[in-house]
DNA sequence: CGTCCTGCGTGCAGCTACTGTAAATTTATT
DNA sequence: AATAAATTTACAGTAGCTGCACGCAGGACG
């Protein structure tokens, strides 16, 4: 049962990926050129040439073709590094997680470009877009517990300690969304590391401004 | 042409209102019992006694009955309020403000609890109100703006002004969500206005930490 | 009261996203 | 080459959603 490796290599699977990388780019164009909302999914049928049906195998959904493969989940080797050695900044590895993951998740950065553009300049993929980060602080919340309880930190001790992974990881979701649109649309000028660690000194300062002189 | 002001209190209004009252309570009456993605908007249409295309008329969506009407956008009073009487919390007053919009947005409370747990357990509505929210940030953004003007903060001199801008909204963002979550859901003993305070205390504890002691 | 007008509800025809099913085609295995 | 397994496809059907044109009732006006 588990000796069935299903090669990556096979005419099998290069065909599929083909097929697929296919079926994403037609989608992409067609969408930066008609918009959106005026693509139809046997447009980028036709364009791939397989038949509707085969286009919902692989995606599921029409949005599905346009946000690419759906969770970029980090290796576990990034996992184990941020829930063992980690210090006080958990705002900072968090980011530095979610972003590697983002990375190798698509090597091509000009699809990565183009695909953000697409995504800024409509709101109905934003909004799926911002919906699949959630999911995915589902379990990087888990992860920051972890890591917490890998520190001493016990929940028996610390009441509000899920709290303070769940917020953690909202915040660092805010960062992130802050750093692309900045990085997609603002054009920044410097390296994405520059942009980052500009955007959480930028959450920091704001969330300590008014924190000494409370409301009257 | 412009002095046409729509009386509130005719039949014909009375009647309107009464309509759409009553499909989005049928509609969260049926979603409740059999789940969102089971409820037809043709079930929705006979409980509340209209034809299917009435119903697009008054929601647009099958989705916009289910979350009530659509932008929480505050009222010019507290709008002016929050730009002039600002002091340095910005976060805190962001909070207050979008907390008040929606408050007066649906005076009843159980028709809004009802419908957070509706939201909270529907992946897709989840990310449908998301997406308001990102919306609504947008013209936030453009009031916090105004607010650093009239504090004498120009973008001449402080170039990260509407960055600023819009972090700080992002971040209110955040913080509402967070609290949203954990009242509707986490079962949080205490008024809404603790919980906001908790939540944003809990914010800023976070994004101080590991400030002082940079990685390596 | 009667009349006109305008807003609102409705039926209908049609488009698009999406799904189930079973047959056809292609690739892998022996 | 024969068989098995994986994919693709055509076909039919459901559900969300829109444009259009008709009819009726609420409301303004004389």
């Amino acid at each position: 049962m588990t000796s069935k490796p299903t090669l990556d290599d096979g005419l099998r699977a290069r065909k599929r990926a083909a097929t697929q990388a296919g079926l994403e780019q037609a989608a992409l164009a067609l969408a930066l050129e008609h918009g959106y909302e005026n693509v139809t999914v046997d447009m980028i049928c036709d364009a791939g040439m397989v038949s509707q049906r085969t286009f919902f195998n692989y995606f599921g959904t029409k949005e599905g073709a346009f946000l690419g493969t759906p969770p970029p989940m980090p290796a576990d080797a990034e996992l184990a590094r941020f829930v063992r050695g980690g210090g006080a900044d958990v705002l900072g590895d968090l980011v530095g997680l979610i972003t590697a993951a983002l990375v190798d998740q698509e090597p091509d950065p000009g699809i990565l470009r183009s695909r953000r553009m697409l995504i800024e300049r409509t709101p109905e993929l934003l909004g799926r877009e911002n919906t699949r980060i959630t999911e995915l602080e589902e379990s990087l919340t888990l992860l920051v517990l972890e890591r917490f309880r890998t520190q001493g930190r016990s929940e028996e001790f610390t009441p509000g300690l899920e709290d303070e992974a769940r917020m953690a990881v909202t915040l660092a979701g805010s960062v992130m969304r802050f750093s692309m649109q900045k990085w997609f649309t603002g054009g920044f000028t410097g390296s994405p590391g520059e942009l980052l660690r500009h955007s959480i000194a930028l959450a920091r300062r704001i969330a300590a401004a008014g924190n000494e002189a409370p409301p009257s």
